[in-house]
DNA sequence: TGACAGATTCGACAATTGTCGAATATACTC
DNA sequence: GAGTATATTCGACAATTGTCGAATCTGTCA
């Protein structure tokens, strides 16, 4: 896409987080135990997917420059820290998916889980507690 | 990702099409009005995204090339079919969101959207209903 | 002070994705 | 048959993503 998107890291809104597929690995370890160098986030993926330190490196600079982590430095030392949030990580990869397939709308795409994705009768009524609990919750809370 | 990932169009399993911005855009005018003309897609689009009649069937092309569309050639006119479904691509979609952000797994999915999307209380009791739609269709048919 | 180990910097490359324009081919209308 | 309107073919280019290796730069220790 040749056009313009990203003026800088500060015209990224919360609701429009999308981590590729190797910034979420990298996010994940990150959320797990930051401040971290870039070497440990490294180690730790070797143990599923093993990629050469200056490729992970490189992803998390790029992360840095996309506004999605930062660096803390301590002498030679970096120390990565994340800027954007589980939850908004999550929001972000839950609305691109429900923007792209269901239009955006929730209710379609609950619809489609019962009917074509098999939600078992444990899984419907672990949803149907969740849903009673945030009833009762509503309900005593607010 | 320099790795060879896509052998043939026949490679690809059920379980896994992941469908692009672009191809998304494409696919539901597709799905829509198959058999079509690549004109008649890039037309329809126009009136949302107005894209050059070449990028349209360039990317259409590449889409018979990974086996999400099929052509059907009459005298010198090319009519697209798809070859995946809608209920795949959104099987596909949703997959890939739920395991990029949650693990795979649907409870911990379902919890997010109640604690973070504000699933409101008329989602939640519509939600309410479709799950006793389905307890019901399950009692009854089986 | 030198040398070694670990970290950082940077340029590079292949695939993929989104975009087109130019050249070519085909069908239809006068 | 010539001209016009479409279609198709193809090569190209910029960004993005995933991957590295080589060169460089500390900091520490014998």
């Amino acid at each position: 896409m040749p056009k313009a998107k990203r003026i800088n890291k500060s015209n990224r809104n919360k609701s429009a987080v999308e981590l590729t597929e190797a910034e979420w690995d990298i996010m994940k370890v990150v959320w797990d135990k930051e401040p971290c160098a870039a070497g440990t986030v490294q180690e730790t993926l070797a143990k599923s997917r093993d990629r050469a330190y200056s490729t992970v490196k490189t992803t998390m600079d790029r992360m840095v420059d996309k506004g999605f982590l930062q660096i803390e430095r301590i002498r030679n030392l970096q120390l990565f820290k994340s800027c954007v949030s589980e939850v908004d990580a999550k929001r972000g990869e839950f609305r691109k998916m429900l923007k792209r397939a269901f239009d955006g709308a929730l209710t379609p795409m609950m619809q489609f889980l019962i009917e074509h994705e098999g939600l078992s009768k444990d899984e419907a009524s672990q949803l149907r507690k969740l849903v009673q609990k945030q009833k009762a919750e509503r309900k005593g809370a607010k």
